[in-house]
DNA sequence: CCGCATCCGGGGCGATACTG
DNA sequence: CAGTATCGCCCCGGATGCGG
């Protein structure tokens, strides 16, 4: 994209982070960590090839990503965010908390529905109020299918699929478990509407309030 | 903008503040409060007037911006955030943040320069952390002219000029203002490095240091 | 099949001109 | 002052091709 040409830090952001797509990748990055050029698109439904190929380039050039050659069993190169990359995290927190509210009570028609998006905003706001050598195993289970979000206070990791053993589980539509997650709804209020809790339900509410505290309870 | 057509709170933000210069509108609007067309063009070099215009127009359709005919003395139309549009100060944060480091240390030769955009830095950082009476005023004078911040526990208000008695004056280039309101620079690093600071130095500094420690010390 | 590169139509963007 | 109108151009998006 063009440059802004300000000498504005906003707006030397957005000459970076500005351009289609490429906050969304980071998103994926930072849901999955080092991911294949397929996995990425898997995760980006509605991106064209060319521009995500593009995309990966001019990230790469202005120090968001990086990508080397994984070893033997997979082969084939593997893009992973920088540090710089990654601290990109607080502006999707604020994108994410400022978008939820207006998040429609379902997907709509043509709508892609993926579980990690939901999963990202849990790990995202939910590991600042761990306790310093706290560990919490989270499910979630909505239309797109379910995944596994394991906390600690210094950062979260998401992985596809919920075979494992979790702590707490929430299953039902997106809005409702990210209702809850961002302390919207209480736990009860989004059980009434149809959510469904098993595990710790007090240790779910304990996280969600301490997390809130923690970041100063903004949004 | 197309829409993403994801179920994801980040792509779902991005559907409405993605486009181009829309953050930047919002920056202007949360810079100085209700503005007319001129003044918002004025704070936005490089934006073509069919823009600017289309902008203001989905951006109310959007919920973001509300526009009303102003008063006798103006008489021509005023554009103000709403809530909603106002509540975008945490992504603004996230973004000058994130954008500071990147900061060359000087405007390159066609970069716009405007002292507002150091000053909106300071409202959205340092107002955070001021005792529940406490009430200051900054003066910035950069190579672009100069304004006044007016912090209070609950905001601050920017004005253009500097013609009014302030508690502390910062003058200097863009990016020494900057890193001392980041914190990251100390004061006296800064003056060593050629800033200007008149008034209450040690004022300053603990207003830098209590709005870190309030908002986490991230960044 | 995976990881791109190329081609092509449509729309957003940017600059200028123009009007009440 | 506050926009509207017009017109290239380039970016985006969708399809296709192609080597490993």
């Amino acid at each position: 994209m063009k440059s802004y040409n300000q000498y504005c830090t906003v707006a030397r952001a957005l000459d970076v982070v500005g351009d289609r797509w490429v906050l969304l990748i980071v998103r994926e990055l930072l849901t999955f960590g080092p991911s294949r050029y397929s996995d990425l698109k898997r995760g980006l439904p509605g991106i064209a090839t060319n521009l995500l190929a593009e995309r990966l380039k001019t990230m790469e050039s202005d120090g968001l990503i990086e990508h080397r050659v994984a070893p033997a069993p997979v082969g084939s190169p593997v893009y992973e965010l920088t540090d710089r990359g990654r601290a990109l995290d607080d502006v999707l927190s604020a994108l994410t908390r400022w978008g939820l509210p207006t998040m429609p009570s379902g997907p709509s028609a043509n709508d892609a529905v993926q579980p990690q998006w939901t999963a990202l905003f849990a790990g995202l706001t939910l590991h600042e109020g761990l306790a310093p050598d706290q560990r919490i195993t989270l499910g979630i289970r909505t239309d797109g299918g379910a995944v596994r979000v394991a906390l600690d206070p210094d950062g979260f990791a998401i992985e596809r699929g919920l075979d494992d053993e979790v702590d707490v589980t929430l299953a039902g539509p997106d809005q409702l478990v990210g209702g809850v997650l961002a302390g919207l709804l209480t736990v009860r209020e989004a059980k009434d509407l149809g959510l469904e809790i098993n595990g710790g339900t007090a240790l779910l509410a304990d996280l969600v309030t301490s997390a809130r505290t923690k970041v100063g309870d903004r949004g």
